[in-house]
DNA sequence: TCAAAGTGCTTTGAAATTCAAAGTTATGCA
DNA sequence: TGCATAACTTTGAATTTCAAAGCACTTTGA
């Protein structure tokens, strides 16, 4: 059977968290304003789909101040990366198994 | 800018709606048996993912009877085709733009 | 021949997720 | 002082996901 659905990883389905992920695994640390224009979402949005990947343990926040303001960075754990990129190869395999 | 969620289809977002739209690409049709097999899923959340996709108009469904047996055999529709191909294009694109 | 079990879905309703709007807290500008 | 803006967070409604139960037959076997 080439059509699998395993190795997908639930927790990222979402367009959004699907996008986070992507965006993190090439800017290595990107702060919450980034990733909104990135992604075009509102903030509440955002912060839920960041909040639930945090809760994952998938990425990590940084809290610093940058003139004096603010300022959240968030990046990638080593369990993010890792099943970030299962998912990536089990959808590469889908793909492909779709376009044989 | 690589990384773009633009181009994903939120009907498709789910595992198992992909699944569905996927297990199709590759087999013309197939009847509510074989999905729920190659999928794994209960009856009742195979039905309601199906019905999703049939609202959008993404797949179509033909009942008839086999064996004094109802039979309903799912497909593609050319909307379906269309819309399923754009998102594979997305997902690819943004694969490649993660690995480059 | 009739009850019990099975098949092939559909319906139901609870739980989880997604989302935008409103809220909060702190700074910047007039 | 006071209003606007920034950077999130909280809230709660809408949507989606899911398994269990339901339904309408059909089959099986005593």
């Amino acid at each position: 059977m080439k059509i699998s659905i395993e190795g997908l990883n639930k927790a990222f389905e979402s367009r959004i968290k699907l996008g986070i992920m992507s965006v993190l695994a090439v800017n290595h640390m990107l702060d919450f304003n980034a990733l909104k224009e990135y992604l075009d979402v509102t903030d509440g949005n955002l912060a839920s789909h960041i909040k639930a990947l945090e809760k994952e343990e998938f990425i990590g926040v940084e809290k610093t101040f940058v003139d004096r303001k603010s300022n959240t960075k968030y990046f990638m754990t080593k369990e993010g990366k890792k099943a970030f990129d299962e998912h990536l190869k089990a959808l590469e395999k889908l793909i492909k198994g779709i376009s044989e």
